[in-house]
DNA sequence: TATGAATGAGGGTTCATTCAT
DNA sequence: CATGAATGAACCCTCATTCAT
C-alpha cells in the first residue's frame, strides 16, 4: 500500500513536471496529451487515471506554481527580517511591496512561467491558490496576508479589494514588461508601479492609524 | 477593376465579421477555418487568400475592435463636451475618467468582446491599434491623447507609461469584475478604480501646472 | 466453505443485475466492463473471474430473462386456471393465446427489456433458455409445452416447428409494434396475430384430435 | 464538373461497397471507419464527406441491398410470367410465394447479406426501402406490391399490415432455419412458413372476391 | 480470491492546408 | 480569383485485459 501509494504520487508529480515544462515551452494550446504522456515516460491512457484533461492538469498547475511564488517571497520575507524592523502603515507598505519585489524578481528569471502563469490566471483561479496549497504546502496566503495586516496595526477598509488591485496591477504590468519590455524594461518601470501600490494601500488605510 | 475591387473587399468584411461572431461567441480555439468560411458563404481555400491563418484574422480583428472601443468612447466625449468645460489638470482627469467609463461601459454590455479583447490583447498589439486604424477609420488614438494633453496644459512626465499603466489596471480590473463578479461586481470597483487612475495621473503630472 | 459460497453468488448476482440495468438502458455496445464492475461495486479484475467477457454475461441474461418472462407467463395461467376450463384443440389454442398475450403484456411493459431480448435473441439462445433454467429456477418450459399437449390430447405433427414459428412470429411483431407502433399499435395488432396463431396451431394438429 | 461529380460518385460507391463487404464479413461492431476508408483506397478524413458515421453508411447499405434484393425478385417473376399464368387470390398467392421464395433463395446463397439485413433490419428501415430506392434505382417496391393487389381483382382489408406480417414472418424465420437448420433447415420450413403466408393472405381477402 | 493501477492499441473525429479544376 | 474535394496527421479519449500485490 505504502508502496503503490509512493509509486501513484510519483506518477503524479513526473505528469505535473512534465506538464509544467511543456506549457511553459510550447504553450498549452499546442501541448498534447500524447506528448505529456510520452515524455512523463507513461502511458497515455494513464494520464486519464491521474487528470481529467489537459485543462485540469493545468488548473492544478497554475495553483501550484501561484503558491509556489508566494511561498518564496514569505520565506525571504522571513529571511529579510523587514516586518520586524518597520511597523505601521509604513511598514505594511514597505513589506508588500517586499513581496511585490520579490514576485516580479521570479517572474524576471522565469518568463516561461510568467507567460505560464499570466497567459491562464484567473483571479478566481488565484484565490484558490491562496488558500488551498495542493496538499502537501502547509502554507496558507490568505492567513498569511491577514496576519500581516493585523501585526501592522492599520485598519483597512476593504483588504480584499486592495489585494485584488494590487495584484492585478502587478500582474498586467509585469507581463508587458518582463517579456516584451514595452513600453519600459521592468527595472524602469518599477518606481511607477511601486509608487501606485503605495498609493493604492495608503487610500484603503482608514484614515488614523493611531488615534 | 471597381466592381472586383468592391467584391473583394466585401469577402473581407464577411470574413472578418463571421470570425467575430465566433470567435466571441465559441471562443477561438474552438472556431475552425472552415466555419469561418462556410459561415461567411465563402469557400474554404478562399480564406487564404485573405488571411494567413486563423491568427492572422484574429490579430485584425483585435485591432479592429479595440479601435471601434475607443472611437466610440471618444465620440460619446465629444458629445458630452467634457473637455469644454474643465480645463487643467482637473479637466484632464476627468476626461481620461470619461473615457474610462465609456470603455468599461461598453464591456459590460457585450461581455463577449471583453473575453475576447482580453483574452488575446497584449500592449503590442494594443498599441497597433492605437495608430493604425485598419484602413477605413480614420482616428488615430494616439494623436487624440496627445492633442488631450496638449489642450490641458498639464506637463505629464512619461506620459507613455502612465497611458499603459492605466491601460493595464482598466483592463486586468474590468475583466475580473465584469465577468465574474469577483471580488466584485464592476459598479462597486469603479470608486477604487477611478480613484487610482486619478492618482497615477495626478503623480505623473509635474508639479506646477500652471507656473 | 458455506458463507464464501454465498458472497461468489452474491456477487454474481450483482454483476448480473448491474449488468441487465445497463445493457437495457444504454445498449450493450454502449456498456463498458469497468461500467458494469464499479456500479456493482466490485474491482474491475475480479469481474474476469466470474465471466469470460461482456458477451459471455449478456447470453447469461437473455437466457435468465427469457425464463423469467416465460416463468411469469405460466404462473399467470395457472392462477387463471384456463386449462381446466377448456379442453382438447380449443383448450390448447387457448392457453397458447393466453401465454402469448402475457409475454406481449410484459413486453409492453417493460419495453427496455424487450429490446434487449429482441435485439439479442436468437432461437438457439432461447432454446437454452427453455431447458437450462439457470441454476435456481427449476422450471423447465420444455416439459410444459409437452406437458400442455399431452393434457389437451390432441396429437401434432411437428410440435417443436410449430412452437418455432409461432415464437418468432410473436417477437418479430411485437418488436416493432411494441416499440415503434409500426405499422400499427400492439393492441390493433394483436388480432391479427392471434388469428395467425390460431391458424399454425390448428395447422400442425393431427386431423380427428378426438378419434 | 461532370468529371468531378463522376469521381464523387464512384468514390461513394467504392465506400459503400467496401463497408458492405466488411459488415457482412465482421460485422457492423467490429468494423472500424479506418478499415472501411484504408480498404476503399481513401483517406479516413474523406469517409466523413460522404457519410455522417458508422451507421449512416449501415443504414443506406440496409435500405441499398434490400432494394436490389427485392428488384432481383420481381425481375424473376418478370421473367417467370407468374402473374399471366393465375389470376384472383389464388394467382396473388402464388405471385406472392413466388417472390418469397425468391428472396428466401437469394438469402440462403448469400448467408452474410442475411445475416446483415437481419440483424440491423426494422420495419422503419425496411418501409424506407420500399419506397426511396436510392437514387438509381427506379423501382418502387411499394407501387409494385399495389399494382400487384389491384391486378389480382382482390381487395385486401389491411393490405400493409398483411404484409408486415408477412415480412416479419419470413425474415425472422429465414434467419435461424438458413444460417442455423434450427430447428430445421429452410428447405423442411418452406412448406409451414409458405403455408402460414397462404393463410395470412387469405385471411386477409375480403370474402368474396368475385361477387 | 480480490484488487485496481497500468497499459497501449485503436476508436471516432477534426481540421489546416493543398491543388486540380 | 475562386473553389471545395481530398488529404492524413494529429487529436482526445475509451476500454478490455493483464498482473503485481
Amino acid at each position: 500500500m505504502g508502496k503503490a501509494e509512493e509509486n501513484k504520487q510519483h506518477k503524479r508529480l513526473s505528469l505535473l513536471n512534465t506538464a509544467f515544462e511543456l506549457f511553459t515551452t510550447k504553450g498549452v494550446n499546442k501541448t498534447s496529451i500524447s506528448e505529456i504522456s510520452e515524455q512523463a515516460g507513461i502511458a497515455k491512457g494513464t494520464f486519464y487515471l491521474y487528470f481529467k484533461d489537459k485543462y485540469d492538469i493545468r488548473n492544478k498547475l497554475i495553483s501550484h506554481q501561484s503558491g509556489l511564488v508566494l511561498s518564496k517571497a514569505l520565506e525571504e520575507l522571513k529571511q529579510a527580517g523587514i516586518e520586524e524592523k518597520y511597523t505601521g502603515l509604513e511598514g505594511f507598505k514597505r513589506t508588500f511591496i517586499f513581496i511585490a519585489d520579490s514576485v516580479i524578481n521570479q517572474f524576471t528569471q522565469n518568463k516561461a512561467l510568467l507567460t505560464f502563469i499570466s497567459k491562464n490566471l484567473s483571479w478566481a483561479i488565484f484565490k484558490k491558490a491562496l488558500t488551498s496549497n495542493t496538499a502537501d504546502d502547509s502554507l496558507d496566503f490568505r492567513e498569511a496576508y491577514y496576519s500581516l495586516i493585523e501585526r501592522s496595526g492599520v485598519h483597512f477598509k476593504e483588504p480584499e479589494i486592495m489585494l485584488f488591485m494590487i495584484i492585478e496591477l502587478i500582474s498586467s504590468i509585469s507581463y508587458s514588461a518582463i517579456l516584451y519590455n514595452d513600453p519600459l524594461d521592468i527595472d524602469g518601470l518599477k518606481p511607477y508601479l511601486y509608487n501606485t501600490i503605495n498609493y493604492i494601500i495608503e487610500s484603503h488605510a482608514d484614515t488614523e492609524e493611531k488615534p
